[in-house]
DNA sequence: CCCATATCGTTCGTGTACGTACGATGACAC
DNA sequence: GTGTCATCGTACGTACACGAACGATATGGG
């Protein structure tokens, strides 16, 4: 086994050839995409004002909300989930009532989901709370900086 | 329930006082981080030269490889890990035969974690490809944008 | 019309991540 | 010593994300 001090060298001399910075996790994107994510996560939990909700079902009510009424699969699309995972989802929230469905009287491979009456409710006095959840999970940063973040965060999906 | 044009009223009132932009899903910060997180990690499975070792696992093995030897609960601090999220990762991890553990002589509640020799081959293998996973990630971005995004990001954990 | 192809929804398995709760151990005050 | 208190490892349940596979349905080309 080499010793730390031969380590050292050797990543130097892999990783640092054109950067000059050594390779560290903590400074890597995808590390810090994750991080960043959990914490925005945890505010939005402690935020949205329904400990229940999560941000995906978030999402897919704010979709429903905005369209009225949308295939699973391309409520999927529009959420940038998988389709599977899109499956748990919605199952989630028509076991609570919040969503129902029919079927697409034009294609029957479609089924058309909704929201009912609670789930606009719902939905209604979360996005009041989405504001502020974003100004939360930003705050560290001035506002020349979080839309630089956004933009930047928007061109690298 | 109210129509369409009566929501997008709504919503211009309640969202745009001082921004004077509406609130759209995609535009939120929780959602772009989780659709880049998602990306980086597609990138990774694909890029990193093992597909079934998973960001989470590298990140324990790098950290691993940096200080030969630390305790489980030390550990998920370094990689930004729940140590229960951590117990499951180090499980999967000596299941593999990647990571050994022995007690801490001097603290009977520690559990110490090291590489094992088949641990040490597969990081140094791996950490070789991850420059170029995070430049893939990276590459709708010029240099410059790329940092302002890394120290952007590392702001707001 | 019929067959190849594509799409849609579902199910199964794996892995990450979190919250909660529990027992065991060690550290410290008294 | 005895009684907190924090830390550590573990167990259980839930949610999300993906790949793979499947049946049912559409659709277009021959």
């Amino acid at each position: 086994m080499r010793s730390n001090v031969a380590k050292k060298q050797l990543e130097s001399k892999t990783a640092s050839s054109a950067a000059s910075r050594p390779y560290r996790i903590e400074d890597q994107i995808g590390y810090l995409l994750r991080r960043a994510h959990q914490r925005a996560s945890a505010i939005f939990q402690t935020g949205i004002g329904d400990p229940n909700i999560t941000p995906t079902q978030y999402s897919s009510l704010a979709k429903l909300d905005e369209y009225t009424e949308l295939s699973q699969n391309l409520l999927g699309r529009l959420v940038g989930m998988d389709k599977a995972t899109m499956q748990g989802v919605v199952r989630r929230l028509k076991e609570r009532g919040l969503v129902d469905s029919r079927p697409d009287p034009g294609d029957a491979r479609r089924t058309l989901l909704s929201l009912t009456t609670e789930g606009q409710r719902l939905v209604n006095r979360l996005l009041v709370n989405g504001p502020a959840v974003s100004r939360e999970t930003l705050k560290p940063l001035n506002p020349q900086e979080q839309k630089q973040l956004l933009d930047l965060l928007s061109r690298i999906i």
